[in-house]
DNA sequence: CGTTTTGTAACCATTAAAGTTACAGGTGGT
DNA sequence: ACCACCTGTAACTTTAATGGTTACAAAACG
């Protein structure tokens, strides 16, 4: 199971982009994700190195750097995803068996379409769109 | 990342298919995989009861029970995983927040899909394709 | 009848994630 | 200039999942 910063980071640019013109703090979203400003900070330090949102230290607050219709969900799903790799596949099959020889590159590459057609979703889905979603 | 239970579920599979009259031990099948044989029990077992393999207590080995051609990949992700779920997202967002009060709702929809293309891949690619990768 | 194998339970080690405390360094208001 | 506040980050704790391992009961076969 993919970890919850994903969900959280998309909360956090969530808040930013309903308002844009204000800097809320990472008390302010801790509030509404429920938990430590301290993750919010680390993840907004994910964002922001993705170029996503700016904040400045000691400066209360960050802001949402593009609009929402040109941030997709891949771009915030990378962002906060260290590994690139979706799928893990065990190390080191025995080399004197043909399966064992032959079976990670196999699999890393069934693996690695079902990751893109996972990330190819992902990149259709903008922010705008869980916006518009999220204010019926 | 997903665990490598699914990767050695295939490689299980790969090796059954491969020797279709042979039942291998669930020791002989650890020595390709290169892990414990108790490791290979467990996992066949999530086969066993998904209908993609036989055993019998006592009696040595595994038979695969279906054609590599009508096993998906999807199958064998399924079988093997306990969680449907493949994106968390963050628990109990502040009902005070607008944001925070339809977060999960949206996500949940927006996860799904990409969950659903990652699975339509999954289940394009059969036990037989990676098989006859293996085997070049 | 004894060797072997499966099926499980139980336990350990490792790792990642999330929460938390603490604090240095920067800002802006007063 | 000072002070309260905020960010950025390191360090620590807790929790949970994973994979490996040991142990053993039940079953089967020669």
């Amino acid at each position: 199971m993919i970890n919850t910063r994903f969900s959280v980071a998309v909360h956090i640019l969530s808040l930013l982009a309903s308002e844009p013109e204000r800097r809320l703090s990472s008390s302010y979203m801790a509030a509404s994700v429920n938990t430590n400003p301290v993750v919010i900070r680390r993840i907004s330090g994910m964002l922001k190195q993705a170029g996503l949102l700016q904040t400045k230290p000691g400066v209360s607050g960050a802001l949402i750097t593009r609009a929402p219709e040109d941030i997709t969900l891949l771009d915030i799903y990378r962002a906060v995803q260290q590994e690139d790799l979706l799928f893990s596949t065990h190390s080191s099959p025995s080399p004197d068996c043909p399966v064992g020889r032959n079976i990670q590159s196999t699999l890393d590459e069934s693996f690695k379409r079902a990751q893109n057609a996972m990330e190819a979703e992902l990149q259709k889905q903008s922010l705008a769109d869980v916006t518009a979603h999220l204010f019926v």
